[in-house]
DNA sequence: TCTGGGGTCCTAGGACCC
DNA sequence: TCTGGGGTCCTAGGACCC
């Protein structure tokens, strides 16, 4: 191979916590599943995780309100997040996965990046790896993915996405441009709803567009991730595939049923959440030092507040009162809260605080 | 359309230290 | 007197990912 190119897979289970549910629920298949929010007959709060391809028909997406996919499809199946089931499979998928490769970097719940140059001589080989994969994967757990082959992370990533479900991409390096520039700057990774508006103003719709830019205009708007923006789409992208590290946060918020402007039940929630939160950091053996608190407003404004602590702790009485702290600025009789959550980080787990002592 | 919950990373200003 | 430069940490907000 020319110049050791990398051989790189992306692989993205397909529509995965609906497919789990209907895996275990075989009386699912051929009916439209939804599983996120509960849609309470239209008047429900929060929004789709995922949907089925059959829903996907009747024009559900992932992230959209879950009182928009009731008014599109009421008679689909509804069904709540069942995350200890997804993360057991999850673990499964990985551990087969993981095999395949020389480096394995796992990407949320159900993607992954596999550096699989040494296992392989060629991008015929290539492809017959990642059938394999799959083939295993449907095999051993009922489930499809798709997967992207390419010469970097990025190009895997938007490979895996461009023929789904259950399909294979392999674009070669010398083709990578080739492959990226007709499509939409949107299918980059790193550009979302924010940057694809910004992008548009300046008249860049397609990566092909974005190429052709001039890169200083866009380091100007951008900054660094604008300099990052213009090399990958010329395919352009030399991060590793790399194992993640530790954990750096832990977190849980909530969406009140009713927003409120009473003290008492967001203090509740707090409180509680404080305590599951210092558990599940005593569980995993870190210590803390940072406590953030976040509010969010019936409008939707939304502001965070943090304190670093001169010590460490995991005590879910310390993580109370701070949270508490933090969080009396936000609390007014004249203001309505939506949502509220708490977040510790900068750990120091407990090995290095034996060092330290 | 009316917007979850769990995360990561970046930016920018200010404090503080040498 | 009207003012440095570099480094690190903290804080708040925001974009993005699944």
């Amino acid at each position: 191979m020319p110049d050791k190119q990398r051989v790189i897979f992306h692989i993205d289970m397909d529509h995965f916590y609906t497919a789990v549910e209907t895996r275990e629920r075989p009386e699912l298949a051929g009916k439209p599943v939804v599983v996120g929010a509960d849609p309470k007959g239209g008047e429900g709060r929060g929004v789709v995780a995922t949907s089925n391809y059959e829903a996907r028909k009747a024009g559900i997406r992932s992230g959209m309100p879950i009182s928009r996919a009731w008014k599109l499809c009421p008679e689909s199946v509804y069904l709540p997040p069942n995350f200890p089931l997804y993360i057991r499979v999850s673990n499964e998928i990985m551990t087969i996965a993981r095999g395949y490769a020389e480096r394995f970097e796992q990407w949320g719940i159900d993607e992954a990046f596999l550096d699989v140059s040494d296992k392989v001589k060629d991008y015929a080989e290539a492809e017959t790896l990642a059938k394999k994969l799959k083939q295993e994967i449907f095999s051993k757990e009922h489930l499809t993915a798709s997967i992207g082959v390419g010469p970097t992370k990025l190009i895997a990533k938007v490979a895996s996405d461009y023929q789904k479900p259950n399909g294979l991409t392999v674009v070669k390096a010398e083709d990578a441009e080739k492959f990226l520039h007709p499509l939409p700057v949107r299918k980059l990774l790193w550009v979302g709803r924010k940057t694809e508006a910004k992008l548009k103003e300046l008249g860049v719709n397609t990566i092909g567009d974005l190429a052709n830019f001039d890169p200083s205009v866009l380091t100007d708007a951008f900054g660094v991730a604008g300099t990052q923006m213009y090399l990958m789409a010329h395919g352009v992208d030399r991060s590793e595939v790399q194992e993640r590290s530790e954990v750096k946060s832990i977190s849980h918020e909530t969406t009140f049923e009713k927003d409120t402007s009473d003290a008492q039940p967001v203090l509740e929630a707090l409180d509680a959440m404080a305590q599951e939160v210092s558990k599940e950091a005593a569980s995993q053996k870190l210590f803390f030092k940072t406590v953030t608190i976040k509010v969010r407003y019936e409008n939707f404004e939304t502001h965070t507040r943090s304190k670093t602590l001169q010590f460490i702790t995991n005590r879910p009485q310390d993580l109370r009162k701070t949270a508490r702290e933090l969080l009396a600025q936000y609390l007014r009789v004249d203001r309505k809260i939506r949502l509220i959550g708490v977040r510790v980080s900068n750990f120091v787990s407990t090995e290095k605080q034996q060092t330290l002592a």
